[in-house]
DNA sequence: GCATCGAGCGATACAGTGTATCGACCGATA
DNA sequence: TATCGGTCGATACACTGTATCGCTCGATGC
């Protein structure tokens, strides 16, 4: 309240409104900000003007704490892999875990699917998870490591892009999961039934569908028994009971 | 030119500047222009004025054939899986190809990378491309068919999304390929100095480092392999030499 | 104790975005 | 020929990220 333009006696005027003190601002408090945003409305709820309001501060006042929103936008995603924490010993639950946990973050924060695989992750977070996933991956050779490791990532971001994208068209279309594919119908059926889709069509009419977990988890185990047969020499792999 | 406001008489006033008569727009111009504009500057680029102005047209014409902006996105998708037409015979190869096909187009038109995965793709060239890769599954289970070819097209979304990213910062630092992954130097060796990441340290220091090839094909294997050795008993993945 | 400096703050401004509104126009119909 | 309906696009709105730059205030030097 630098002057006091209106006539008023301070006597008269009420005091601001009761405004704590806000706490000191600071990188962890911008983020935290954004990330309600993000989670209550979607990444696009997510301006520097609203950030600031949030936080009780003018806008240019979060320039001094980051360069520009692509940074901001890289310490949300930094936050979230302080979240994905994998467990285990042998490599392939410390796989299995680090894509649970990749997923299971994405569940909480569908924000996250938008933004993963999208810039270099390099952030202290996501480099502490990499070094928990990695050097729980001792038995396996070192040149080995780095591609088993991006495979992984790269399927799990893949898989919950797609898993979240459908998601969020199925509640554009205000439907639950199964009237949802069963809709699908009026436009697909419509298509189908032009004939130019045969392989298509029969598959998505005769095969059993899998639902998001059993597909996510199906693909993971595709790829962890592929990469069991070339690092361990494929027990997992062979005669399946 | 409905009036003419100046007091200039036809004679005088100049023909207007060369524009021969666009040829009737159409989404396919539209579309075209778009992916124009995002091959050139990156998806930023393509906003409704810019894709108006470039086929000399006012903005809001555009909404004569599109609904929104993101059914432009949508549409600019679909037609790069006009280019995404896997070929082959056995599932394998044309699993194989579905995938390098992709990253292929990924990497003609990057922002393909920014989209992929995003939206559910129900465009007919996405349902084409489908219906190629599905058709060529015919010795594989019906059941076993969504399931599989999810699992590809999660692993090559991931992949492809990072594979661009790096490329991206590369880009913006400047640098090659190898002064770039020299240069996680001043930044990783700087935190791998402080000891609190030893493994991560260890593989960076000591492993053999793929290039983008060969850790897109790697992955990829591990995938066809796991694949393979639960759809028709794991030949593949058995005893390799 | 006072003057001065410098850093941080934020009001303002700018160039741009997607899109709703609605008046004006023109071609086809009565 | 008059009227109607649909198309077109100028304008406007609310909002974005961020550059600029004068102001203010606390710390420092005398």
């Amino acid at each position: 309240m630098r002057s006091i333009v209106s006539g008023m006696l301070v006597w008269e005027r009420p005091e601001p409104p009761n405004r704590p003190v806000p706490a000191p601002l600071s990188r962890e408090r911008i983020v935290r900000a954004a990330i309600r945003l993000a989670d209550a409305d979607g990444l696009d709820a997510v301006s520097l003007r609203k950030v600031a309001t949030a936080l009780d501060v003018r806008p240019m006042r979060l320039y001094g704490y980051i360069a520009s929103k692509e940074e901001l936008l890289d310490l949300m995603v930094d936050a979230a892999y302080a979240e994905i924490r994998p467990v285990g010993d042998a490599w392939r639950e410390v796989l299995r875990s680090l894509a649970e946990a990749t997923r299971h973050a994405a569940h909480e924060h569908e924000w996250l699917a938008d933004l993963l695989g999208g810039r270099p992750q390099l952030g202290p977070h996501a480099l502490a998870s990499g070094e928990a996933v990695v050097s729980a991956l001792g038995d396996v050779h070192v040149d080995a490591v780095m591609p088993v490791v991006a495979a992984v990532n790269a399927y799990v971001i893949g898989a919950v892009r797609r898993e979240i994208a459908e998601r969020r068209a199925e509640r554009a279309t205000g439907m639950d999961e199964k009237r949802w594919q069963a809709s699908l119908g009026p436009y697909l059926e419509r298509t189908f039934a032009t004939g130019r889709l045969p392989a298509l069509a029969t598959v998505v009419r005769d095969a059993a569908h899998l639902d998001a977990d059993q597909t996510f988890r199906m693909g993971l185990d595709f790829l962890l028994d592929g990469i069991d047969a070339r690092i361990s020499g494929g027990r997992a792999a062979e005669g399946r009971p």
